[in-house]
DNA sequence: AAATCTCATGCAAGCGCTTACATTTTCAAT
DNA sequence: ATTGAAAATGTAAGCGCTTGCATGAGATTT
């Protein structure tokens, strides 16, 4: 390798391992390994030489061998479907949080709202380690559910609900939630109603939330097929450009646009005021989530708000106690309650 | 174990090694992971068998074995300050895009704005396998830069220039693109200025955008030392509080408000409303970053476009170059300009 | 004082993979 | 056919760690 001079070669000089220290302090690696992992089989004594010398020498576990040696890593894997908007910034991060409490790490990975993807990431964060996985949503191939099946890995199921759930859950009624925020709107005198929301063939969340709309409008004996329904993925842009269409090309128009989640809903809300319209005087428009944008436009949204931070947190408590073997209630349903601001009001006529 | 009876236990039967694949396909270790590696130097038939057995059961390299025997991990660090908004989001964004062409995958962990969670982070993630990491601005203990370059870690600092950076970057000139933004705001008429900034000693880039507005009052002979500067973390709480306090404090209310980042600036137009003052007419108030919100709120913010996406693009880029041992430019400057839109206007008198 | 028990520590076997090197096969050229 | 180089495949030595079991030194009991 000598005639590779010239060559600007960046020397990775590998860092100290457990050798390195257990040479140091002159115990056997095996001394220095309990005195990280379990402590208090050490005495006190050569406990701290140890560790005095891995302060010094800047010492850190290589996480591969440790989690090879210890066929377990401490570490949590989530998978959303999106990174993009912060739909489940809220959620994850006091997952994280209270992941942390008990002292596991968490993993993020995205699927795109693509099952295909989704099982490939399921494959990564496995590979990678992860103890255990948070999933949104139920909806999936069976091929993934019987894959986490056979490889015996502990997960748990969020953002959704179902009663008759056959996997642990830890979420909200969407259908419920998004029925009682359309009562109130037909309840407001809405009868043309237009529905802007995520494609619901791979998103569960979406299409029980549109259920809900549409149980509301049967109850008060609208006309379900009256009710024009615009799929399209979550996005300011797609929210503006959907509901510009919704409303350039009604022959009636609504009288009020039901939006999946915020982010269409602040989408619609542009959409409406480039056409001149007043909301929520000529239009009402709803959302979903609730997340800080709600409140952050003109006007304020009225939406559902999902309690992200507690759901985050008490999925991870689930996960924590499935992965020591405890008992965990195989289905917890959380509460989302509706929020009345400007963004609705009365129908106009 | 057999007393263990009545215990919900999670069976973890393992998944399938490559010892697996190889006997299933009659083959060796070696040439299952030659298939996987470097495939053509396996004859197409052999290779065809191989993969076959790999898709029937289901198998996935184990991460940390493979990290071990090879010493590298295709994967890339990012330690950025917060996730909490979305400043890095659409950078990061960018980054891991660019990564995915070049065969790398990012690993992400934040610093809380922290240098010392950022050093643990750094270790944190060198453990995990990091090939290289992704560092945002300059400010950092020598003994970071020191643990770096005694690993011998490829590393590159982005979201910050200095002509004179002794490390490899890939940023803007914080100072020079506040400093332009500051001096439309001066030749808008505005001689009371307030600085709502984050807390600049841990921040360079806080703390140069604060520079680069100074810079340019002095331009203009204004009194530097009158110019209120408040510091708080970047939020949208702590943004309005923070021009609340300046607004109602000041014996001369300021006429313009000219805040570190879009966050706090949505904060002070929260606050400029609470107080019933109009924006621009009463106050102007101006942001940096140009992310989404800044064109959300109303009015829409003047800000300075930083170019995120093409940040995080370049600074893949340049990763990907340093582990292939290729040339790369020292440090890359890209432009931020500034952007005028609605809550930057005449000073009020 | 011998026997027994505890507790701290060491020894060494892998965990699942990559890769240098050794061996076998293939195939074109003689 | 024979040869030899090149191509394909196998062998086996680790990578850095954890952990069951063995060992030995004290402490405790009889």
């Amino acid at each position: 390798m000598a005639e590779r001079k010239g060559r600007a070669r960046t020397t990775i000089q590998s860092s100290p391992t457990l050798d390195d220290v257990a040479r140091l302090a002159g115990v056997s690696t095996a001394t220095v390994s309990r005195c990280l992992n379990s402590p208090q089989q050490v005495v006190e004594d050569t406990r701290e030489r140890v560790l005095a010398v891995v302060r010094e020498i800047g010492y850190a576990p290589n996480f591969g061998a440790r989690a090879l040696a210890a066929k377990r890593t401490n570490t949590i894997g989530a998978i959303i479907p999106t990174m993009e908007n912060a739909i489940f910034a809220r959620g994850l991060q006091a997952f994280q949080e209270e992941l942390g409490q008990h002292g596991f790490t968490l993993l993020v990975a995205s699927s795109s709202y693509r099952p295909d993807y989704e099982e490939e990431q399921i494959r990564t964060l496995l590979a990678r380690g992860a103890d255990a996985l948070l999933l949104i949503g139920f909806h999936r191939p069976s091929s993934a559910y019987a894959f986490l099946e056979r490889r015996g890995v502990p997960f748990v199921v969020s953002w959704a609900y179902r009663q008759d759930a056959q996997v642990r859950s830890v979420g909200f009624d969407n259908r419920i939630a998004m029925r009682a925020l359309a009562r109130r709107v037909v309840e407001f005198g809405h009868k043309r109603i237009a529905i802007v929301t995520a494609p619901c063939d791979v998103n569960d969340r979406a299409r029980e939330r549109v259920a809900g709309i549409l149980e509301a409008a049967s109850e008060v004996g609208l006309d379900i097929d009256a009710i024009r329904i615009e799929e399209t993925p979550y996005s300011i842009e797609n929210g503006a450009a959907a509901t510009h269409a919704v409303l350039s090309e009604s022959e009636q128009r609504p009288t009020v646009v039901m939006c999946g989640n915020d982010v269409l809903a602040v989408g619609a809300l542009r959409a409406a005021k480039s056409l001149g319209l007043h909301v929520p005087g000529d239009l009402s428009i709803t959302g979903f989530d609730d997340i800080e944008l709600a409140q952050i436009v003109e006007p304020c949204l009225t939406t559902v708000h999902v309690p992200h931070r507690e759901m985050g947190r008490q999925a991870a408590k689930a996960i924590s106690s499935l992965l020591r073997t405890e008992d965990v209630p195989q289905n917890q349903c959380l509460e989302a309650r509706v929020v009345l601001r400007e963004s609705l009001g009365p129908a106009a006529s």
